[in-house]
DNA sequence: CATAGTATTCAGGCGAGGTA
DNA sequence: TACCTCGCCTGAATACTATG
């Protein structure tokens, strides 16, 4: 036990009933309510007017408002406060009384925990002006019990309170000139920035630093009044809780940062810059006081082409710009100059021809809601149906369950619902066919494959997911789903029993395929665990990074990305290289591009004729492990050199062969040779 | 216009959930 | 399990506003 908490038993103040009796269940409301009866002398709790209300901190202690207090000016609003009515006792008692009471009661009748959560107590009486003098927090009416903590906080309070004394934040409009730096500027000018202006001007708080919190907190009342962004930006930050926007950092470095949106839909909306905010205070070397202004601006104003035809806004930017001795600071850190004493003029396409680098790889990094948001668009401009899975949906999908996709997991949802219709035409899936999914995510895919005519199982290693997706297609008897890593699971039982209930249904399955947009840190083992198995599937088709795409596709003899994983490719399939599928397709975006990938698989009794695959595969990789040695050496565990050098011409190879220059035929003919040998 | 009560703002606290 | 990140909540400071 604490010692606080000794001392309060000591001086009976608490005993271990009292805590397990209000430890639970209790409410700061029935403790007001107590309060009051107590203070009112006869009245029960139920006796006492108790408005509906969710926040506690401010009650309102008020005799008898029903007559109102002839002095008192503003009428308070019933739903801010406990309202005791017409007890006499009451009415007629002394503001100091009151407190006295109140304070006596509290500590008789509630532990130290719970009187600390009913701190700030607004005390009126008919003695208003007294009232006023002596309106104090409970807080501090409780800190003056010599309990150590409330001494400490009191404390810091006033430490805060010195330290903020002067700069508190101004709520009217009296700030500094907006004054963007010519460097600023001049970048601005070079993406063909328009719509530039200053969000807010502020001084960086203990809370912008702290690397607990890792934001920047964006006061309401400079970014309400200057509208910079557009409904449906409004709209997305509402529903998902933040934005990605490109921001130009004071180094004039471009990244992303997360707009976030606090209290979304309530009356008190904050913005709030989020990550990478933290990563930006340490590079720059950021402090409290220093002075920092984000401005905002647009990028492609006007340009359908590049905005999908989504809107003319053009795309949101950010500019983080620091202020007076914040610049030094960041210059210090960096080694550089910066000068920050230009009037702020607008940007208005100063260089309409010219796109730096930095700006052409804000395009190819645009914010995902923006990427995506475009699309959707563009199809409907386009007359076509519109699909359940587009990216709103499947952000919708991802929000009813509260989910963020996991790093852990490699989860990038997939937001294009034509990218999902380009893998199920790829693999000709049809009516009758069954499916396989792996990580059916929030069922984009898998809604493309049943409407198709497909009977799909899916495996989902998250439980959040398979729920979801289970939830979603539960109406349909064409959908199964199994709860488990595909890695680990014996895929080949799974199968069996679905296509076994198939048949009994009476329905007749034509043939089996893969069609999934898979993690890609698994791709490769999920194609080496595939690829092998002809005999139940006969195609897949697979949503891989696109230089594991190119490198299993395309990899051609006596180049470093030659390896036994193209050998295995071949041995078991013919792969085609269907599309590339752009990173910002997918949620959260990856930093890579992807590509559909087709594998033809080869039914078993095709496979090129080896004695035994597991001894092939073996030597392949016996081979390749010795990447520069000659084969004669890497493979003399087999057999003698000689016999290898032998071996090897008979395939019409040199004897100082290296495995990059042999081709899956000759490997064949080579392991032939060896194991007759 | 002065006064005093109410409403609003926002820095900081802190717990919850996610991740390494 | 410790650390990170997020976002709601609290309360002091300040602005707003009704009244005489």
């Amino acid at each position: 036990m604490i010692r606080e908490e000794e001392e309060e038993q000591k001086m009976g103040l608490l005993s271990k009933k009292d805590s397990d009796e209000h430890g639970y269940g209790w409410s700061p409301l029935d403790t007001l309510a107590e309060a009051a009866c107590f203070i009112a002398g006869q009245k029960t709790k139920e006796e006492i007017l108790v408005p509906p209300k969710k926040r506690f901190s401010n009650f309102n202690f008020l005799n008898d408002m029903s007559a109102g207090p002839s002095n008192m000016s503003t009428t308070p609003k019933e739903e801010n406060g406990l309202i005791i009515r017409g007890e006499e006792e009451v009415s007629h008692c002394p503001i100091e009384q009151v407190t006295n009471l109140l304070e006596e009661y509290l500590i008789l009748n509630y532990p130290k925990k719970l009187r600390s959560s009913c701190k700030s107590i607004t005390i009126f009486g008919q003695n208003l002006s007294y009232a006023k003098k002596k309106r104090a927090s409970f807080s501090n009416m409780v800190s003056g019990l010599n309990v150590k903590k409330d001494i400490k906080m009191k404390k810091r309070r006033v430490v805060v309170a010195a330290k903020n004394k002067g700069k508190k934040v101004k709520f009217d409009n009296d700030l500094p000139p907006p004054n963007l730096p010519e460097e600023f500027k001049s970048l601005i000018g070079n993406m063909n920035g328009t719509n530039v202006q200053r969000l807010v001007h502020k001084s960086l708080f203990e809370s912008d630093i702290k690397s607990q919190q890792c934001r920047l907190l964006l006061p309401r009342q400079q970014t309400k009044s200057t509208n910079f962004l557009e409904p449906h930006e409004k709209n997305m930050l509402r529903n998902y809780g933040f934005l990605t926007v490109p921001l130009i950092d004071p180094k004039l470095k471009q990244q992303e940062i997360n707009l976030g949106l606090w209290n979304p839909n309530k009356a008190k909306e904050f913005y709030v810059l989020k990550s990478p905010w933290k990563r930006i205070v340490s590079e720059h070397g950021l402090d409290v006081d220093d002075v920092v202004e984000l401005w905002s601006f647009r990028v492609n104003h006007n340009n359908n082409e590049i905005n999908g035809g989504y809107d003319n806004g053009g795309q949101l930017h950010f500019a983080l710009v620091l202020v007076g001795d914040a610049i030094k600071k960041g210059s210090d850190k960096e080694g550089t100059t910066s000068s920050a004493n230009d009037e702020a003029t607008p940007v208005h396409n100063s260089n309409p021809g010219a796109r730096t680098p930095t700006s052409s790889s804000s395009s190819s990094s645009l914010c995902y809601i923006r990427a995506c948001a475009g699309k959707t668009k563009r199809r409907v401009g386009r007359g076509r149906r519109s699909n359940p899975d587009d990216n709103h949906a499947t952000l919708t999908a991802l929000n009813s369950k509260g989910r963020f996709p996991r790093k852990s997991l490699g989860q990038h949802y997939m937001l294009d619902s034509e990218i999902n219709e380009q893998l199920t035409a790829a693999a000709n899936v049809g009516e009758g066919d069954v499916g396989l999914e792996i990580g059916p995510g929030t069922g984009s895919l898998t809604n493309v494959l049943i409407s198709a005519g497909a009977f799909v199982l899916a495996i989902e290693k998250d439980p959040h997911m398979a729920t979801l997706v289970s939830e979603r297609f539960a109406e349909t008897e064409r959908f199964k789903v199994l709860k488990e890593d595909f890695v680990k699971c014996h895929i080949h039982s799974h199968m069996s029993s679905l296509l076994g209930s198939i048949e009994q249904s009476g329905a007749n399955s034509r043939y089996t395929k893969v069609v999934a947009n898979i993690p890609f840190n698994i791709s490769t083992n999920v194609v080496k665990q595939l690829l092998p198995m002809g005999d139940i599937f006969s195609d897949v088709v697979l949503l891989l990074q696109e230089e594991t795409a190119l490198r299993l596709v395309e990899s051609s003899l006596r180049t470093s990305e030659y390896r036994p994983i193209n050998i295995l490719v071949n041995f078991y399939s013919d792969p085609e290289f269907i599309i590339k599928v752009p990173r910002t397709n997918f949620f959260p975006q990856p930093n890579v591009d992807a590509a559909v990938v087709k594998f033809k698989l080869k039914q078993p009794a095709h496979y090129p004729p080896v004695s035994s695959t597991k001894s092939f595969f073996s030597m392949v990789n016996s081979a390749f492990n010795g990447k520069r040695k000659m084969l004669r050496r890497s493979l003399q565990h087999i057999c003698t050199p000689l016999e290898i050098e032998n071996a090897l011409g008979n395939v019409g190879r040199p004897s100082t062969s290296r495995p990059e220059e042999l081709s899956m035929d000759d490997f064949v003919k080579l392991h032939n040779l060896i194991v007759k040998v």
